[in-house]
DNA sequence: TTTAAAGTGTAACAGTTGTTACACTATAGA
DNA sequence: TCTATAGTGTAACAACTGTTACACTTTAAA
């Protein structure tokens, strides 16, 4: 096993900060590695351990009934998969998790965890505090798949993630990715992107984006 | 104040099996009244308090920077509305909350809270799987939005929430609501409605829904 | 009972998106 | 360097949804 960086982990970080070593002797875990497009967790699998994700990367996505895909989120280690589902009274995985890379899971029995809130008030105040942010990004998902139009979407989510009018920032998603992120057809989002190139709104280079008309970006949400 | 039914509360069932009025002493809080369609929280509102929804009903919703309006969900008393955002680093409300009938609010400090998920494992523990449920309900909304066609979202709101073939069950919003709460314009969604009628997948009467033909629903959905 | 308001059914048309197909370009591994 | 694979650009057409408008029905309040 690698090292793992605690002091990274939002729902440890508080609570190792003198004795790590101290703190990973006396919890009860196993590892588990996995390699680069593995399947590490199945939509629908039963959830009574806490996954830590402690190396590398993974992508959540979920499979809806007629077997299109939406993608939920890229996770870079370290930090826990779905925390929330594992005291959820149905306590299964609500999405496929996939390794982007090498990757080493830790896996903590669910007793471990409440034992860890019971006796320590940072964690569970972290671990309160995770979920909650898991919470306000499903909310965000939930704003940006409410609007109707693919333009619309793309101006959302430009906007939310350009640094300022003129700068270059980077989407760690291609085209593909980008499509099942929204939830819509790979080519109608690139008809929808070539369209608002071609108005001059944004720029693109690669992965690089650049936000050229914010205002005329603002008019797509109308 | 009027009574409340604690012991109906997802999140303090527990704890106050014996001593409910001892409990409610103890407890810091403050009482506010509604009326019918009156706002009772604005989305962007800082969320530094517990609003625990103790008598009448409330409906939640989103409104999308397009203007749109996004239905989330109905909430009947007593339970506590959006607990999840307390402890988030952004503690702003993510939807607007409006009275459905006369509506009786407590208001719980932060502090409080914190007190009982430090000295009550109960409370502790029936919190954190109220809030892993709130998660799983806003999964299921994600899932339902990803659906591309108004028809598929149906079939499978409908499949979802049919008690059997044949059966019928009601649905508890009208045709406007149910439009807000697929995220989809009225008329689209009543001439889906009136093709399912006329292909004899489902019959409707008022709000009274029966499944007719569950296998063709199912076919939707591919 | 009457009346205003809310809710529903429906139609025509424009606009957007999905589907399918194929050529082209970039990338990474042999 | 070569080559297979992944990723992108684009077009034509079908399918679906939104918009607007209006008539009709139901409901709740006066």
């Amino acid at each position: 096993m690698k090292k793992v960086d605690l002091a990274a982990c939002p729902v440890c970080s508080k609570l190792v900060i003198d004795n790590e070593e101290a703190f990973l002797d006396d919890l009860k875990y196993t590892i588990k590695a996995f390699e680069k497009n593995e399947l590490i967790i199945r939509q629908g699998d039963v959830c009574d351990a806490l996954y830590m994700l402690t190396h590398g990367s993974v992508k959540t996505e979920m499979i809806t009934e007629n077997g299109n895909i939406l993608g939920i989120e890229i996770i870079k280690a370290p930090r826990p998969l779905a925390p929330a589902f594992l005291f959820s009274d149905n306590n299964h995985f609500p999405v496929d998790v996939t390794a982007l890379e090498e990757v080493e899971i830790m896996k903590i029995p669910k007793s471990e965890i409440m034992r860890l809130m019971m006796t320590n008030p940072d964690f569970m105040s972290s671990f309160m505090t995770h979920n909650a942010n898991r919470t306000q990004f499903l909310t965000n998902r939930l704003q940006l798949l409410s609007i109707k139009t693919i333009k619309g979407k793309l101006a959302h989510f430009l906007i939310e993630n350009s640094p300022g009018d003129g700068k270059s920032f980077e989407i760690n998603r291609n085209q593909t990715e980008l499509a099942e992120f929204f939830g819509v057809a790979r080519p109608s989002l690139a008809r929808s992107l070539s369209e608002m190139v071609q108005d001059e709104l944004i720029s693109i280079n690669k992965k690089k984006y650049i936000v050229l008309n914010l205002k005329g970006l603002r008019e797509l949400l109308v």
